[in-house]
DNA sequence: TAATGTCTAAAGGCCTGACCTTTGGGCCAA
DNA sequence: TTGGCCCAAAGGTCAGGCCTTTAGACATTA
């Protein structure tokens, strides 16, 4: 008879736990701020103390870093936090590592790396989750990714510097492109372009008008995939990431 | 000119020092309960929220136990730990995470991700890398990939079901691309084909011929980046991985 | 007598609403 | 431009209330 103990977790780490689960999908991407504790505490429905007991936990774990009068800023993951949480997951499954090749290799996944090379490997990969977003993408998928779209534009209303609805297009896309595999690399290169001299190129590259343009890239995608053309979905997405390719260069 | 930087120390971190501190001289040995959280705010000349915040600090770095209805266990610690608690939650550095609090936490990026999409993924992504490394590996680059070569061959001699070299390979190969972001996207790939899937999948096609045509492939590749001929790289890197797909459709 | 059920004080869990402090951007004058 | 001022927004903290769980005292029953 197996009894399930029932355990009402405390709220804050519900609330901790569901926060990161959509800092990792990209929702509150490393570098962007969490919503004001207030807004949190009345979409997730609880009292603005236990967000704050939730924020305090994900601070000490070095998720998010508090900033008065400022806001929660998403902290891009520790290799501390990363490599923990990657040991919860080998007592999980014991086969995960051979000591032997994981000593040779440095599996250091989360070292700074150049914002070049990131977008090169973006300019090369996304084109195709984008053809394959055009062919694969389900109803729900197709919604998400032009909800993604229409924060966008609210971000580029604002004037935002940091641009959640972008980043979170471009994974919405790989999502959809029916490969786990293309989803979870996106994610982890947008995940990196948080690094130092990213925030320094982006500052610059807001000063042009990029962000209108990048809209304008952004809606050709979306139309694209929603018209199920693989083709014009792929052209799209290279256009635009050679725009932002370009920017870069100018830089 | 060394400027002291007044940063008024958030409240619960001020108490949760105080209460390690307090623990450590023995007032709270390991085993003992604290003072209910409202005796603890009224002799702090606090409010009961802060205590609360400070508890949830210290639980979540594993140093206390909080039980509904009955009170704060202290939890036996070693000082090591504690100590770097201390520093990290004044410099704000990544720091050690309690084991259980980790493993509550799922971070989807480590799901299991089915073996077709990673090799897919693959299939896409490293006939690229290896026509960028036939152009810019460097004279050590070419001896890593080499070596892992011939420890392939060893691997294979050996009739071992589990290939380093071939891993290691593929890795060597994503670094010697020149670009970062291809050799951390590979490693993360390469990283995930352990799942169950996989590993049945594998012993399935080792039971074919599959170790000495992937062996003849891996010459190939190895050749033609060596003779800086990008094409031919990337060729045969194609023909590797649909072999490799090949084997695994028919199963 | 021993097992079982009931009551209750105390402790933590959570909420509401208020007020304070810090931050950052806009605005205006020097 | 530069500097000062103002103000909205966001986090920091507090007070006090009500709810839920726990554990032990106490009463009940076989």
């Amino acid at each position: 008879m197996p009894i399930q103990s029932i355990r009402s977790q405390r709220l804050y780490r519900q609330i901790a736990d569901q926060l990161l689960v959509l800092i990792q999908q990209g929702e509150f991407p490393p570098g962007s701020l969490l919503p004001p504790e207030r807004d949190l505490a009345q979409k997730l429905g609880v009292s603005r103390a236990s967000v704050r007991e939730a924020l305090i936990a994900l601070e000490v774990v070095g998720q998010v870093e508090v900033r008065v009068g400022h806001g929660v800023l998403v902290l891009p993951r520790s290799t501390k936090v990363e490599s923990s949480v990657m040991s919860a997951a080998r007592r999980k499954e014991p086969w995960a590592l051979d000591p032997e090749f994981a000593s040779e290799i440095e599996l250091d996944l989360d070292q700074e790396i150049p914002p070049f090379a990131l977008l090169q490997a973006r300019r090369f990969l996304e084109p195709e989750t984008a053809a394959l977003a055009a062919i694969n993408a389900t109803d729900d998928e197709l919604a998400a990714i032009h909800a993604s779209y229409e924060r966008n534009v609210e971000d580029n209303r604002f004037g935002g510097r940091n641009q959640p609805g972008d980043r979170l297009m471009h994974i919405r896309i790989a999502e959809a492109s029916g490969n786990a595999a293309y989803a979870m690399t996106i994610k982890h290169l947008l995940g990196h372009q948080y690094g130092v001299m990213f925030r320094r190129l982006q500052d610059l590259f807001m000063e042009t008008d990029m962000p209108r343009h990048s809209q304008e890239d952004h809606l050709r995608i979306v139309t694209a995939i929603e018209n199920r053309d693989p083709d014009e979905a792929r052209r799209a997405m290279e256009v635009h990431l050679d725009h932002v390719l370009r920017v870069f260069f100018d830089a």
